[in-house]
DNA sequence: AATGCGTAAGCTGCATGCAGCTAGCGAGTC
DNA sequence: GACTCGCTAGCTGCATGCAGCTTACGCATT
């Protein structure tokens, strides 16, 4: 089980990998929109190789459905449906339930450290928001998180659908703006507690309940833009 | 949502996608063993194309962890631990769970006909048995219930458990013989009489089920061999 | 002015050649 | 005889060129 990307981890990887990884991330902070149309020549030549390792590369997030490649056309960024947006939500929830009951690893201090960390840059985001920031801390979180997951098919299932969703909440948080930081810090001081309690079980649970937050919060502000 | 793949649908494939389809069905049936060294230049002269496709389809079936690539070194195919047979089990036991309340699609007669067809196959597998054949069966099955998934992504994941598990089936049914054929039996004729009455999620607490008593016989004849 | 067609530009799919890496074998040395 | 070093065969990673497909623009016709 190898699909389990992190973006901060030590070991050098390959050019394939790092132009996947800087691709996925264009595609989650939505500097690639969807409908936006990626040029493999482009972007080779940004990347300062050949045509083939981003090929390579776009082929891999295929496999997300994030993007459509089609012949003669070129790759171009998809708009999920509301329907798919949802079930990438039903799963999710269905998938932070298992996190405390498959085969979970033991939460060390380092874990502990790294929450206490994304809640400071999360109360820093409180006074000044960035909605940039905002998904970088979300993206750490979500490291954290996984990290702790002991079964690696459910790991990788739970980095699959965070790439699937991930698009959604910064659109979210452009539409709200300081308000989704409340609910990140909510959330983090939640985590914190069942951190230091080691509580992995605990943390499924919140995860799920917040994942419930977020897709409400998409409702209202993506689903049913009138309602803002 | 692209990633659900079909060996039997009727649309015209990619040559990458054809390509993918075959390595992955050699692995799932075992004609590449763990250990197996893939040659990108052999397989390119076998589908008579360059290296290029075949290095796309390679690439993909990374993503599944089936196979694992070294430069320099070639394409091995992995043999999964204990630990991540077991985990892979896990997750279909709890997916399986999630096939009748996942916003499934109704049932339809060419279902119940396609699960009739199956369990005439596996009749007659009971007097002549051919691990193949077994192995194919399953793998209409499982096409068969992955269509009534209505979600997306878990039929997507449904897939993906699929594939890392086939190839310890193949495994078990060269060791047992004819006996996991009567199990076969067993298994569709519950399915067909869940289909008959248009229950799906009577077949996700099937497929459950005999996940479970796969599972175990995995344990017996794989894991702890010795006790055969 | 509207419509149909042809053509060209631009993109992806694929083939091929070369560079870099790895492993294994054999010669040389202690 | 055992061990070490170097070389070579074979593989993957990447660059580049060409063919095929799609789209859009412009021109001619009605």
């Amino acid at each position: 089980m190898s699909f389990a990307k992190r973006d901060d981890e030590k070991e050098p990887k390959s050019t394939v990998e790092t132009i996947q990884t800087e691709i996925l991330q264009r595609i989650c902070f939505l500097d690639y929109q969807p409908g936006y149309q990626l040029k493999e020549a482009e972007l080779a030549a940004e990347f300062c190789v050949s045509r083939t390792p981003v090929r390579d590369a776009i082929s891999r997030i295929n496999h997300l459905g994030l993007v459509e490649t089609r012949n003669g056309v070129g790759t171009v960024v998809v708009a999920l449906s509301a329907a798919q947006i949802r079930h990438v939500y039903d799963m999710r929830l269905e998938l932070a339930k298992l996190i405390g009951t498959e085969s979970p690893r033991e939460i060390t201090r380092n874990d502990c450290e790294r929450g206490q960390d994304l809640l400071n840059a999360a109360h820093a985001l409180l006074l000044d928001f960035d909605p940039r920031r905002y998904v970088e801390i979300n993206h750490h979180l979500h490291g954290l998180i996984a990290d702790l997951i002991g079964n690696s098919v459910l790991q990788s299932f739970w980095w699959q659908t965070y790439y699937q969703a991930a698009s959604t909440w910064y659109q979210v948080s452009l539409q709200m703006g300081a308000e989704v930081a409340q609910a990140l810090v909510a959330e983090l001081e939640d985590i914190n507690r069942a951190l230091e309690h080691g509580d992995i079980t605990a943390i499924g649970f919140i995860q799920r309940t917040h994942i419930g937050y977020g897709y409400q919060r998409i409702n209202l502000h993506l689903l049913s833009p009138e309602a803002k």
